[in-house]
DNA sequence: CTGAAAGCGCTTACAG
DNA sequence: CTGAAAGCGCTTACAG
């Protein structure tokens, strides 16, 4: 492969000047150079090697995206959308899938800091992620879930407490009276939260039965954990699920079971996906900022100086056919 | 952020030593020196960077990969087992998503030959992608679909021809007399393909009407097609759609007109993603080999002396409920 | 406007 | 077993 070299012998020049021309300065170069630069260039196929370049210039401009699940649909459109911002702002994106698994997340957030990316655009699959490291290394994270302020980080992310409230409410306002819940599988800050509204709704309106259920974060382990729940006898009339993903397996089970939507059993997501639009029947959802949680998260990352930041985002309840709308 | 000349002046050794015992090679270190550097290192925190590692050794252990669109399930489970299969050797995945823009994906191919890794995974958005570029950077690539033997790039592919005459061949064997193909945008070869198999099984049998159309590979496009095809007096009592995500748009639109699958219209999809599974009703469809097109996909990239290969892998019919089954 | 040269942080023959 | 030094391919003050 040529280099910068091969290029300034074949234009008469020196690397410097090839540097000049590529980068568009810092100097400046005579039309007659640049042409000749140019055409040595195209003439050999010239590709600047990123590697040197980075290791020189001391920046990369990339950035990392780590999710928990890149099949998750949810994941998979934030990371267009973050590939989006990144793109808009002259960055690569690198997309790192740590599927359900700690000690992924952590290799891929070492390899990250190995590859000396800008920053880090993180959804980890812990309550408590590790996160010293790339601190200590001076590339600033942002975390797209609450985060304790003590981290060393930042954080955007909507209210989900509040969120789970009024969807919860949305469900006790269609006059059901025996709703469930199923939430992600550990006691993590999310299920908490999520959790917190669902009971605060519950309480604030007497005469309510509630449940809770948990499965992992899969349509697969949500449809088997919602087919036992819906063949008990006192089965909730409505369930409120904690992710798109999740729900789509109760819709699923619902189905098998001859249940019907919301006839039977009324659903309400969370997340917000493009596929909940889609769903059999149309699935009712809080809608997360996608674009603007990757829009921000981009534009925190790649203006460091400002320091961490935690903000809390606008959602907005999505009513559909799925809760009886 | 400290650099292996700091460790070694902590440790009382060199840069050639600490790069001995963070690489197990190539010479040996004796126990006490190598226990001084794991010391030294421990207390920096030190990180080697990966960028002038891979500038000095002259590989990157990095593997591309570009899919039309990191939304769509089936190039996100393709994206996780690429990202297994090159975990498991040893290198770095870079997952990049082209949107479904051909300039994009060229830019993305840029970026990668610029960034210097050892290999691509390529899931083109174009029907004759331009791999010129990775080719004469001797940077290999592996397409994971048709491609034409005159380019220089691997293949790795079923038979789509025959997976789609044995699909619509199914329908054929329940009994349905119209029978209608859902496939790509464009005339590509991918959509070629799967409408040469459907044609050969229709022709092969008999008195059977049929009937094509055309959508934007998402399930919103499909369900806008599918909603006005499913209201033409003559609607098809069947329809084999090229795409998962194609299918899942067709049964949503099927429910919302109040026609039940498979009772008013049959469906069978294709690519046989894990949410298949999952819709309502479960969808058949035809599985891709999605572990083994990753796992070889990653054996030839990374053992590039063996030259380039064009394979067709195995694939399955599996029958489920949407389509009568 | 242009070029010689130092430096980014590693790896790796080479010499001892 | 260990170290001094060249080199990977760029960028960028510095000098002219």
């Amino acid at each position: 492969m040529p280099t910068g070299r091969d290029v300034a012998e074949r234009a008469g020049t020196s690397t410097a000047v090839v540097s000049y021309v590529f980068n568009n300065g810092p100097r400046n170069v005579s039309a007659a150079t640049r042409e000749r630069v140019l055409k040595a260039a195209a003439e050999l196929n010239y590709r600047p090697n990123a590697l040197a370049r980075a290791l020189s210039a001391g920046r990369t401009l990339s950035v990392g995206l780590i999710v928990p699940d890149i099949a998750n649909p949810y994941f998979g459109e934030l990371a267009r959308a973050v590939e989006d911002a990144a793109t808009g702002h002259g960055r690569l994106l690198l997309i790192a899938n740590s599927a359900g698994d700690e000690d992924q997340e952590q290799r891929h957030l070492t390899s990250l800091i190995e590859r000396r990316v800008d920053g880090i655009v993180l959804v980890s699959v812990s309550d408590a992620p590790r996160i010293a490291a790339p601190a200590e290394a001076g590339i600033p994270v942002v975390a797209l879930h609450p985060l304790d302020l003590e981290q060393p980080a930042s954080s955007l992310t909507i209210d989900y407490d509040r969120a789970a409230e009024e969807a919860t409410k949305h469900l006790i306002d269609h006059g059901y009276t025996s709703i469930g819940a199923l939430t992600g599988p550990s006691d993590s800050a999310g299920s908490r939260q999520h959790l917190a509204g669902f009971t605060r709704a519950i309480l604030r309106q007497p005469g309510i039965r509630s449940s809770h259920r948990r499965s992992e974060t899969s349509r697969a382990d949500a449809a088997a954990v919602a087919r036992a729940w819906l063949q008990e006898p006192d089965r909730p009339r409505a369930i409120y699920v904690a992710t798109d993903e999740q729900a789509f397996g109760v819709l699923s089970a619902a189905a098998e079971l001859g249940l019907a939507v919301p006839a039977d059993v009324a659903v309400v997501g969370f997340d917000g996906t493009a596929h909940s639009r889609y769903a059999v029947p149309p699935l009712s959802t809080v809608r997360q900022p996608i674009e603007m949680l990757a829009t921000r998260a981009i534009e925190v990352l790649t203006a460091p100086e400002a320091g961490q930041v935690h903000e809390t985002l606008p959602h907005h309840f999505q009513a559909r056919a799925s809760c009886g709308c």
